[in-house]
DNA sequence: GCCAACGTTGGC
DNA sequence: GCCAACGTTGGC
């Protein structure tokens, strides 16, 4: 029994990590994350086929800059247990993990990133979890949110034609 | 680089 | 278990 897809928003600074290093390295651990919340997802709610937007942060073009997909659902974190990593945690233990991650793989890359402006005014996102918890770096998004910023990015990639001028 | 928001830590 | 102090995130 397969269940419908939902829908993510993963933070990442792109000088540490971007969407053309996703598209570089094609999957990637989606490791480091060190808050409960977002631990609470990773570990239970992000399922292999779900979406996520991948979104910039801390940059001075902050906003969603592609689509990533779950390709294997939470599993222990083992940065946190390598004294030398810089995400190690002495509490996280091998036979008790706190800290967890996922698999993403790369999906699209817009030409352009839909900066957090836009989506701030579109309608239909003001309850983005992104403005009502504006910390939390792994968080849902509904299937209606995930649609509207999908016809932006189209509309970014397909800019309406312009009405050419007519001949003076 | 500033600073508001907010999560975590630790003394009591 | 309260809450002040502190550290981090992230938009601007």
């Amino acid at each position: 029994m397969t269940r419908n897809p939902s829908y993510w928003l993963m933070k990442s600074e792109p000088d540490v990590f971007s969407i053309q290093d996703l598209k570089a390295c094609h999957v990637t651990g989606w490791d480091g994350v060190r808050n409960y919340q977002a631990r609470n997802y990773l570990r239970d709610g992000l399922k292999v086929g779900d979406g996520v937007l991948f979104y910039n942060s801390n940059t001075h073009l902050s906003g969603i800059s592609g689509l990533a997909e779950v390709v294997k659902g939470g599993y222990p974190d083992d940065t946190a247990f390598d004294p030398k990593d810089v995400h190690y945690d002495p509490k996280s233990r091998t036979d008790h993990p706190i800290w967890y991650r996922v698999d993403v793989k790369f999906v699209r890359a817009f030409r352009s990133v839909i900066p957090i402006q836009t989506l701030r005014k579109t309608p239909g996102l003001k309850n983005m979890v992104l403005f009502r918890n504006a910390r939390l770096s792994v968080q849902p998004v509904t299937k209606r949110e995930w649609e509207i910023i999908l016809r932006l990015a189209e509309k970014a990639q397909n800019p309406t034609v312009q009405k050419p001028r007519s001949p003076q």
